[in-house]
RNA sequence: GCGGGCGUAGUCCAGCCCGGUUCAAGACGCCUCCCUGUCACGGAGGAGAUCGUGGGUUCAAAUCCCAUCGCCCGCG
């Protein structure tokens, strides 16, 4: 089966709303964080401990299961759910991603948000703009599709959008979402807009050619670019898709991202369900269900466990630093998570400063525990009419 | 006792032989910040030594000389 959307409650103060997504794995609950697991893990996490920290479904991708182990392995494992023993839904992205991320975003050493304190890149680097016409210096981006460079061992790949579909069937996620060109936030106008066209004549051909009964979701783009935003939305959400993703860039702060995200929710169908692409700093996770999001995937809980940083109540914390070997208390006091119950900041702190691989995964633990349990309490707080 | 080696930031150590744009480099550690469709052990920045001690040579010494203390290795 495909599957099957409904929404059970709708905001009035905002465009909030609850639903349940029905896959043939089970049940989501909307508003819903989708943690990323890339290469068919959750980093440093088995599959039986994602579910305990309320995880619903999980996100992995094509591009690099296609490189390695390859959809064929995948495929003969029973899929990722059985390759990885995850009973619960999978989405997989697509490797649009990538056209970003290993293209522009290598050469620019650039984010999908800008952020100057970061940006490492000469003054050139700074202020340069993507135009029209420019290629990225390890890939090309053609109209049919992108030639990779394996960043395994170098050699060329293709992947376009029916190559994508088709490497997702194998892969067997619940969810599979269209190929796109995820746009760099210091792509001009033009190049948006000639990058946009690709993406949605992509994205016609990923429902054409897709065989299974798997749930496609278009990818709406546009940049931060108003009106391209709206005529992508306009134009994806025409289609006979199952749902859609929100990909690109959403500016650096919450008001543009909220802003951004309201031009394009407004355009698309309302029954069908909605993912934002790549978001969701803590911050973030109740401006973007407010402006209408339904799930969303977002290293930040996985990855910044893997820095050290452990996300509570009382902000992010990096327990790196040696004033928590003397803290004798849970990360988060209010957590009940079972890293919460059972470790205290001291041994954590300690893990990581003797470079043990355990702290991340309590950490890992408890950062999802925690992000499942915020968005959870956002459920509440719609089906309660506060927001 | 004799001969040899060593003594530079919290740690390991570069520089000394050809003394002056290195009055001090690097690594680890420490501190701060960064990481939004993934990158465990990553990026940026910062604090920290006046070069064992005393004296001498010189315009100028961590770098040369003398003495002294400490440690190490051989021989007695």
């Amino acid at each position: 089966m495909s599957i099957n959307f409904k929404i059970s409650k709708k905001s009035i103060k905002s465009n909030a709303r609850l639903g349940l997504i029905e896959t043939s794995h089970g049940v989501i609950e909307t508003p819903c964080l989708v943690p990323v697991a890339t290469q068919a893990a959750v980093k440093t996490l088995t599959s039986e401990e994602v579910e305990k920290t309320k995880s619903q479904i999980l996100i992995s991708n094509t591009f690099h299961l296609h490189l390695k182990p390859g959809e064929k392995i995948v495929g003969k494992a029973g899929g990722i759910h059985g390759f990885m023993n995850w009973k619960k839904p999978l989405m997989t992205d697509s490797g649009g991603f990538q056209v970003f991320s290993l293209g522009f975003g290598h050469d620019l050493n650039l984010g999908k948000m800008i952020n100057p304190k970061t940006r490492m890149g000469s003054d050139a680097d700074l202020q340069a703009e993507i135009k029209i016409g420019s290629q990225p210096k390890k890939l090309k981006i053609r109209q049919d599709g992108v030639f990779f460079r394996s960043p395994i061992d170098g050699r060329e790949l293709f992947i376009g959008p029916k190559e994508s579909i088709k490497i997702q069937e194998q892969l067997g996620a619940d969810i599979i979402f269209a190929f796109d060109e995820c746009t760099a936030p210091l792509a001009d106008y033009e190049y948006t807009r000639n990058s946009l066209e690709k993406t949605h004549a992509w994205a016609k051909i990923c429902l054409e050619s897709k065989k299974s009964k798997q749930a496609l979701y278009g990818i709406v783009q546009g940049g931060r670019y108003k009106d391209l935003r709206i005529e992508s939305a306009k134009f994806i959400g025409s289609l006979p898709f199952d749902g859609f993703g929100i990909g690109g860039e959403f500016g650096d702060d919450k008001k543009t991202m909220s802003k951004m995200l309201h031009w394009v929710i407004k355009e698309l169908p309302e029954k069908k369900p909605r993912h934002l692409l790549g978001i969701g700093k803590l911050d973030d996770l109740e401006n973007i269900i407010k402006a209408g999001v339904d799930t969303f995937d977002c290293t930040i809980p996985t990855h910044y466990a893997r820095r050290g940083i452990a996300f509570t109540s009382e902000g992010k914390l990096n327990l790196k630093q040696s004033k928590f070997l003397k803290k004798q208390e849970p990360l988060d006091k209010g957590c009940i998570c079972d890293v919460c119950l059972n470790y205290k900041k001291d041994y954590i702190c300690h893990l990581l400063k003797a470079g043990e691989i355990t702290a991340l995964r309590l950490i890992t633990f408890h950062n999802l525990y925690y992000f499942n349990s915020v968005v959870e309490n956002i459920r509440q707080k719609i089906r309660r009419g506060e927001i």
